[in-house]
RNA sequence: GGCGGCAUGGCCAAGUGGUAAGGCAGAGGAUUGCAAAUCCUUUACCCCCAGUUCGAAUCUGGGUGCCGCCUCCA
């Protein structure tokens, strides 16, 4: 088995090899940092991340370059509406970018160049364009020729001849003058009066949008590169112009294969800024969906395939992703009961037949251009005893042998899981009134099973289990006096507080956190 | 107009020549005072037409519908 990838240059999929055994090197484009992230990027970034994790399973070194563009047209409207700096809103939106990218558990890139820091090396390679003939300066804007070079539009497929008639009109007359070809693009913009501007030998301006990619990927990567990656909406121009400016400098191809994810859509339609039917990262997480929901969500479908974003189908990721957490947790909860651990319950190097062939299955999958629907398709497999298990344990019940036994099952899933950035969340913390519970305590312990208190051992982790105990006792009560009115009330009145009662035999209620 | 992509059960979605994964929702059963959870069982002539083939959701041709890019965009 080996790893195919759906390459946009060939459009087609082809055996990854990288240029250097045992090692990949990855530029993906970033973000345009004037605003915060919405779930377009999401979805791009996590199946990235989801590629990255896979490469490194596999046993590749990986180096992951991302960029940050922090120039941009953008960034100064947004700037001078708010009445602050383009630093200013960059440096903002950075940091939220950081943070939410954390949420989704999301690898952080090996560097993350921005574009005011590599000034020097977008300069150079402007020169050596102008130097060769494949870029030419006006008054102090800089333009890459595109009739100069060999091969203009390869990746998206373009043929200038054919489209030179549609771009036309379609560009500022006053800009298109100055243009050698309506294709033409800038390298440098000369600075417009109030405008931040930075010194070059074209006079003070900034460079154009596409350039900075280049600079980057020669400057941390080298002049070629295994992986290039990017949302299919960047595939032109801004991928052909950056293949173009790339090639015209070094003569080399500037990346072997080309990925391109899907677009995120609402109603049909594409998730994006101008037509304003768009859900940030922060806003969806707020509204109490889960990190691990979105990736599920996210990775149901095939990278390149339009993704529909719907509540109902955010709903359905929510109900998958509590099933598989379910038994992605029930090691870790139960740990005393069952004896394991993350590194001793069950030899990875000696999995029996079925298993082998669960991960023959998920590997196959994520080697055809990282099928992850089909791969989740697998892991729900892996999963389904261990939610029964996890089901039993819950009522009590004592394991027995065959149980104890899935203990390599729970590692494998808990290993397959984490190739997808999937991994067991913990109960999120009720919210009770008049609860004075300090949530800061609560992180990381779980208590071992006992009589007197949840199984999951929430009782203990700062909310106000008293409370909650003294109205299943009430509710006990009225179990007993047939008073099922009230007793139902109690659980009703419980569950809008997020809080789910579980009667089993002995007349003993437990109660988890949903 | 040019380039590219997609059409699979109620919803989402795998599947690229041999009689349709998985998730969600639904139905029946076990369990339950009722729930919840879990377990078992169960729900598809794969947009249309023609063709190739012993055999097609899968290949070819022609339709129809939808989407993306061609301007900033993950």
């Amino acid at each position: 088995m080996s790893l195919r990838l759906t390459n946009t240059l060939t459009r087609a999929k082809a055996e990854f090899v990288p240029l250097q055994a045992g090692k990949v090197s990855i530029y993906c484009c970033g973000v345009t940092v004037y605003d915060l992230c919405h779930l377009g990027h999401a979805r791009s970034y996590i199946v990235w991340d989801v590629l990255r994790r896979y490469l490194i399973w596999l046993g590749y070194a990986v180096t992951f370059v991302q960029n940050y563009t922090d120039i941009d047209d953008k960034i100064l409207a947004r700037a001078a509406a708010e009445g602050s700096s383009m630093q200013a809103v960059s440096e903002r939106n950075i940091e939220a970018f950081v943070a939410d990218m954390a949420a989704l558990n999301i690898l952080p890139a090996d560097k993350m160049p921005r574009a005011t820091r590599s000034l020097d090396a977008i300069r150079a390679l402007i020169g050596e364009l102008e130097a060769r003939g494949a870029a030419y300066s006006v008054d102090g804007d800089v333009y890459f020729a595109v009739l100069k070079h060999q091969g203009y539009g390869k990746l998206s497929g373009r043929d200038l001849a054919e489209q030179q008639d549609n771009a036309a009109g379609r560009v500022a007359s006053s800009e298109e003058a100055r243009k050698q070809h309506p294709f033409d693009f800038a390298l440098w913009k000369a600075a417009k009066a109030g405008e931040p501007s930075f010194p070059s030998p074209w006079g003070p301006g900034r460079p154009g949008w596409h350039i900075e990619c280049s600079a980057m990927v020669r400057e941390e990567l080298g002049a070629s590169i295994d992986i290039h990656l990017g949302g299919a909406d960047l595939i032109f121009p801004h991928h052909d112009n950056e293949i173009a400016q790339s090639e015209a400098a070094t003569g080399q191809q500037l990346a072997r294969f080309w990925l391109h994810n899907g677009m995120v859509n609402v109603g049909g339609q594409k998730m994006s800024k101008s037509l304003g039917n768009f859900t940030t990262i922060r806003a969806l997480l707020a509204s109490g969906v889960s990190p691990m929901t979105l990736r599920l969500f996210v990775l149901q479908a095939h990278y390149r395939k339009p993704l529909d974003f719907t509540a109902e189908a955010l709903e359905a990721a929510a109900t998958g992703w509590r099933g598989l957490n379910a038994a992605l947790a029930v090691g870790r909860i139960y740990q005393g009961l069952l004896g394991w651990s993350e590194s001793t319950a069950g030899d990875l190097a000696a999995l029996p037949d079925e298993l082998q062939a669960s991960k023959e299955r998920f590997s196959a999958a994520m080697d055809d251009d990282l099928n992850t629907a089909a791969a989740l398709g697998e892991l729900f497999e892996l999963a389904r005893p261990l939610r029964a298990l996890a089901n039993r344990l819950q009522r009590h019940d004592i394991p027995g042998l065959a149980d104890l036994s899935l203990g390599g099952r729970w590692r494998l899933l808990l290993e397959l899981a984490g190739v997808l950035g999937l991994e067991s969340e913990q109960p999120r913390l009720p919210t009770l009134p008049g609860s004075s519970g300090n949530p800061a305590t609560s992180a990381g312990s779980f208590p071992s099973l006992s009589e007197t208190e949840s199984p999951l051992g929430i009782s203990a982790q700062g909310c106000d289990g008293e409370a909650i105990q003294a109205l299943i006792e009430r509710r006990k009560a009225a179990k007993a006096a047939r008073d099922f009115a009230t007793a139902d009330g109690i659980r009703d009145q419980l569950r809008a507080q997020g809080i789910e009662l579980i009667d089993r035999p002995g007349a003993i209620t437990d109660w988890i956190q949903r």
